[in-house]
DNA sequence: AGTGTTTTTATGTGCATACATATTATTTTT
DNA sequence: AAAAATAATATGTATGCACATAAAAACACT
């Protein structure tokens, strides 16, 4: 018998991890209720809540109001990644930065980007193209599209010295967004840019952000040859 | 004035995005303090404790003891990825799934594996190779190593019928892992597996899962031509 | 049997209070 | 002036209690 009381929910919520580890409590089953673990820990419900709620967050318990609380049978992985800014990535790993504008003009865009924007398909939107450099090598090509009528001070802005990546950040707050990772084939222009071979496969990142209704902008991180993206389970 | 009060956390979470997003309060901003916003907010401490803590785990903002919250000068954007066994994955999405062996066998493993896993150079591993599909469309291939002292019931499995994906998830518990994403070039055996031209850009998986000290699994996983992961901001 | 209503129950949340803990600011000591 | 001890303060968390809410289970009625 377990003569241990549990004082605080982290490591209430240790036990409740090995329990699911040690397989006394196996994927499908019904854990005891908040109540029960509450006098079996020697603890309040509360902090059994905030300890199930921890775990459940990381996807290894399912719980549903009168349902009750059990071990997830399809544990789905769940992995955190963080997208900082470009320049912060690179400087984060020692390396000097630096930037380069490549295009910046008002067009009217394909139709898959003003109909991932929800834009009218003949309104000219604000086109940047630039790449980003760690050490002097290439390191991303940002192509990227900006909605001017949700972020009228990126008209007045050159994208010289400051990326839209960066400059974004700081000027548009969005609400929500999309964000998908690919691999894709480098083009000819992609590859003298990134200077890698042609067909290269690369690291692809395309994200939407949204201002309530309205799309901020759309942009596609074409990163260079070896890149990867990590996280921890 | 605001003579409304926020009655619950969601609606204090709700404000204090509104403020961050209007900048009420801006990026570097020392935010009231909790008992300061409890009382502006007229709910307890707890409930503005509650939501200060779920905006700080979106990174919108930074929390410190006595040091107080701040708004995130670099909001770091994170997007949480679901890592599913590709069989529900697959079946979520409607289509039929269908799993094929390819190869098994004790071996002892390129020093990329052996190091990864933290194994001995020499000691051989099971390798498995499978190959999944959606409606007979080649959508997978999966390429692991398993430490046989770590699962030894996985020696006694023949991974002919479930995959290693599925089998390692109910059968080898795990307390953590690492998980990275890549773009990689098909060779020209991927090619025939996966049913896509030579050098095609695919998207890949490496994870390798650890239960305490000792690797449990490393997998390399290739996903066929156009494939991608997405998640919300 | 089938349908709609009520009860029951486990989780979800709010609150007041108390104390813990990390970190900064201040004071005292060397 | 530098170092060490001390106080102050904002967040972090535990607790008992109350009530809210979703959903299953039981029940009533046709």
């Amino acid at each position: 018998m377990n003569t241990h009381t549990f004082r605080n929910w982290q490591s209430v919520q240790t036990e409740v991890l090995r329990r699911i580890h040690a397989r006394e409590w196996k994927p499908g089953d019904l854990i005891p209720n908040e109540a029960d673990l509450a006098l079996e820990f020697g603890c309040a419900r509360t902090t059994v809540n905030r300890a199930l709620r921890a775990v459940a967050e990381t996807g290894a318990l399912d719980r549903r109001r009168k349902a009750g609380t059990r071990v997830a049978t399809q544990p789905v992985a769940k992995a955190t990644l963080n997208i900082a800014v470009i320049r912060t990535e690179i400087e984060d790993r020692g390396q000097t930065y630096s930037y380069r504008l490549i295009t910046r003009h008002d067009a009217v865009p394909p139709l898959a980007i003003s109909s991932a924007m929800e834009t009218s398909a003949s309104r000219p939107l604000l086109h940047v193209g630039a790449l980003h450099s760690a050490d002097g090598t290439p390191y991303a090509f940002e192509d990227r599209w900006i909605d001017p009528n949700v972020v009228p001070a990126a008209s007045r802005e050159g994208f010289e010295t400051v990326s839209a990546n960066e400059w974004l950040l700081k000027h548009a707050p969005y609400t929500h967004g999309e964000i998908s990772f690919a691999a894709t084939s480098a083009t000819q222009e992609d590859a003298v840019l990134l200077q890698c071979p042609e067909a290269s496969a690369l690291f692809t990142i395309n994200r939407v952000t949204w201002d309530g209704g309205a799309a901020v902008t759309k942009v596609r991180l074409l990163f260079r040859l070896g890149h990867s993206m990590r996280a921890v389970l």
